[in-house]
DNA sequence: GGGCGGCGATACCCTCCGGGTATCGATTCC
DNA sequence: GGAATCGATACCCGGAGGGTATCGCCGCCC
């Protein structure tokens, strides 16, 4: 199978309609219907049930289309890693870290600090991202390692090291009346009236039905809190980030929090093992 | 980046020859040595330092040949995949289990009775295999789900459940003076005189270099111990396995073995999931 | 040291595959 | 029932990919 065919097959899946499909994809649309049919006759399998007005994945087509996914993403690694190979070699060597914008509050300028303290330290660029791109960046080799926070992010498919555990707080508006409590269990947030959870983005930008505000980042998700339009639980280390005007509560049965560095498989960079002995170091 | 082009890429990396790497391909030398260049000149990068006697791997060609190694069986993978989907939704569904032939003795058909008991279960195919074959094996989609032996196989990469922890033993000739002890320290097993330690085959097939002698399974393994010609030190499962020429003692400071279920992640597959689930019961 | 042999690069040709345009056939909706 | 939508089909063209012949370079051996 050719990439240029799983390219085509990916858009046609994601759309389910060959002419938006062959539209993303810079071509026509008859040499892209042409191109699925030769796939699937090649693989013996119907990936698609098509009918005049309508495009549905089989079975075998929605395997294809996650694997097929994973199987891209890591062409498309090889060849960036490749590329950064080269220049690491000439000119300037150097690590992407990923994380979520807003989390991981001390560590971060804990460890790029231990790092750079060590003998032969390359600089480190740190790339900051919304919620869910980075496990997409480190398997597409954009980056070269993340800091992911379980259960949150998955860590599936990489190598990873343990950071670091903490609890999680509710973050409540400082006038609220159950900020003044010494801890709180997840019922008692989830049924706050008035103060819903926010709603996350999906990696494709839509975002999961129900009552609460949308939102994109921490910033935004602060300021709502403060507003009094929202509530959320969030790991302990947000703490230092939060104003006058909001108030952090511990919830005693919500789900530990574990920092996680995590790199791709079969990463032989010796910067990588450095950052990595540096973080296990903290 | 085609497919193709890595095929051929990582068939010249692997020769460091064009011709034998045209040969193994199938085609003629000249477009081969095209295809490479042209590659080169896409990523904008020298993969291979050629003179007209010898072709060496540079920095980022030995990369790319990590990472496209990794990405051929991603693809691969994909494509095997969704064929085996299409077959389970109209045919005979079913999984494919592999472990190393010789290992987990008593787990491996607990588990396939523990599994065949559940509602829903689906015929499960054994493949036993050498060593370090199975991560290939599971990696490039001809395996769905595997038995690794950590420390001993790597489980990067892949979705793991522990299932059990044990210490090793020492296996010696029954009549050796040291097989009455009630425990040993690695340091006694690896210095007997005249009873080395075997060396394992390599993923490529060669052997590391060394005084003990070459083997390629446990049953070679334990002949060549009943034969006074080497010594193992091997997981405590094995014991049942011995036969009365042979005697286990336990050895301390040897690292504990850990057995885990590993499958590919981004796996949803039902069948699969149940397997687990067996497994993490028993 | 000069001829030989091995190996990668180059030159040139040809075939077939991937892409484009025009059009058909089916289905749905007004 | 006609128009609009959408995937499939028919047909054509250009270029990418593969083959053969040959060159140029460099060890090696008599």
């Amino acid at each position: 199978m050719e990439t240029r065919e799983l390219r085509y097959f990916v858009a046609v899946a994601e759309e389910l309609h060959f002419g938006r499909a062959a539209q993303r994809l810079g071509i026509a649309q008859p040499p892209l219907s042409r191109a699925i049919r030769q796939l699937e006759r090649r693989l013996g399998v119907t990936l698609l049930e098509r009918t005049s007005r309508s495009v549905l994945l089989t079975e075998a087509g929605s395997v294809l289309l996650a694997e097929g996914r994973a199987a891209l993403d890591a062409v498309e690694a090889a060849e960036r890693r490749a590329r950064r190979a080269a220049l690491a070699a000439t000119g300037r060597p150097g690590l992407v870290l990923v994380t979520k914008a807003g989390a991981s509050g001390e560590l971060l300028p804990k460890l790029l600090d231990a790092y750079a303290a060590e003998p032969g330290a390359v600089p480190v660029d740190v790339l900051l991202c919304g919620i869910g791109e980075q496990e997409r960046l480190l398997r597409d080799g954009r980056a070269d390692v993340a800091l992911l926070h379980r259960p949150f992010d998955s860590a599936n498919g990489f190598d990873t090291e343990e950071l670091c555990t903490e609890g999680q707080v509710a973050v409540l508006p400082a006038w609220h009346p159950l900020a003044g409590r010494a801890h709180l269990c997840t019922a008692d947030v989830a049924a706050l009236p008035g103060l819903p959870m926010p709603r996350w983005p999906h990696r494709d930008g839509t975002y999961p039905p129900g009552p609460g505000p949308q939102v994109r980042d921490h910033t935004q998700l602060l300021q709502l809190i403060a507003l009094g339009r929202a509530s959320a639980i969030l790991p302990e280390s947000c703490r230092p980030q939060l104003g006058r005007d909001l108030a952090a509560v511990p919830v005693l049965d919500a789900p530990t929090v574990t920092t996680v560095i995590a790199w791709p498989p079969h990463s032989r960079s010796q910067a990588l093992a450095g950052l990595v002995r540096a973080a296990t170091r903290i």
